[in-house]
DNA sequence: AATAAAATCACCAGTTCATGTGATTGCCGA
DNA sequence: TCGGCAATCACATGAACTGGTGATTTTATT
């Protein structure tokens, strides 16, 4: 069986020159071969590709939602990413939306090739210096992803980062230069948006939620 | 400069073959292979090496001990683990340990010998099914590693987990069949022990010091 | 057996919190 | 320009919490 290749790249040439690298390969088939992920699901249904290679900078829908969507509708689909950078973010933001290799485009053809067998096979192919910063990112705890806040006003997410470092109403009156019956009011409607009843109660949420 | 290369590998026939192996290559050379890592310090600077390969089962001091051992003394080392075990515990401790590449032993002489390249110029080269692991863990945010609780008695924990849960003195009496005094006596144990002064930060320390 | 923790309970005074009700001001978008 | 929201303040009450003192019983540890 024929692996099937997907491209998403909207660099015109890089995407032939890929194109055909594929189609000269045995046992690998391009499939399909887009300058932008806008009709995504259309063309992944054209397609209907085993390894979908995702360029990460691309006009229009970028690369990483475009992984989200496709882990999404085709769980079943590898997704090697392939960009010019390798910062933390995007490596980052990449893995987190189902990503399962993440190569340079500088990679040479016969890398490139093999990491596109690798991740067929469900590997996770990875350019060394990305690698690395897998590595880091893990060992760090890179805990670094966190949902917006709620929808707390300024003042709410200030007072509430406070209760977090375990201050006192009267503290954060102090130092907010407010009385204590404005924090009060404050802290009511954190607990309102929180769904908390109490102190401790919000400062667990915050720190689970990373609303801090 | 050739690539100095140590072997840290009980098997002794497969330590003396990757040291052929080793030494059969342009640019390598095996300064040292030991059966284990007992004078660990006193052979390392015998050897001197630029990577050291280490194998993770060993009697007496165990890989992963080696390689801290390793990354405080020689910190410029890289490491590269090699194992016929994939499990992640080992992995995750191995990774933590600051062990750069992780490669499971059925891997061709090629291949490994590839990875001791790649791990010498700074990458991390991964067996496809440890890498995936990699970033799964990653993925799950893996904060498994809990440091042991403070000092806690079983009963102060279990109040302090009753805490972060946002449950009242009341409440925590009631689920515990005692009376709330001895909630307080409690809870005031915890406020010494995590240097706090209330409910709110206790909770924060909590979560933070992963105690709970 | 003796000493040291841990767990239990009690009483109490002062502080802080949770929540209800109500009000004023300023800003922004419809 | 009107309505809504954020931010501010006030008053009030009952509940919850903090911290001090003191005590008994069980469980470890030596």
């Amino acid at each position: 069986m024929e692996i099937k290749v997907a491209l998403f790249e909207d660099n015109k040439k890089l995407c032939d020159s890929l194109e055909q690298l594929i189609n000269s390969v045995e046992g690998m088939t391009c499939t399909g071969a887009f300058a932008n992920a806008n009709k995504l699901i259309h063309n992944m249904q054209l397609a209907n590709p085993d390894v979908v290679m995702m360029d990460i900078n691309m006009p229009g829908v970028s690369g990483i939602e475009a992984v989200k969507t496709i882990k999404e509708k085709f769980p079943n689909v590898h997704i090697l990413m392939q960009t010019v950078f390798d910062d933390n973010d995007k490596i980052f933001a990449a893995i987190c939306a189902g990503a399962s290799g993440y190569m340079l485009k500088k990679t040479s053809p016969q890398k490139m090739i093999e990491a596109i067998r690798e991740t067929y096979q469900g590997g996770a192919p990875m350019t060394p210096s990305v690698a690395v910063k897998v590595l880091e990112m893990f060992r760090l705890q890179t805990r670094v992803e966190k949902n917006e806040f709620i929808d707390l006003s300024e003042r709410e997410k200030e007072i509430l980062a406070m209760l977090v470092k375990g201050k006192s109403y009267k503290a954060i009156a102090s130092e907010c230069f407010i009385s204590i019956d404005t924090v009060s009011t404050h802290v009511r409607h954190i607990y309102e948006k929180l769904h908390v009843h109490s102190k401790s109660e919000a400062v667990a949420k915050a720190i689970f939620q990373k609303l801090v």
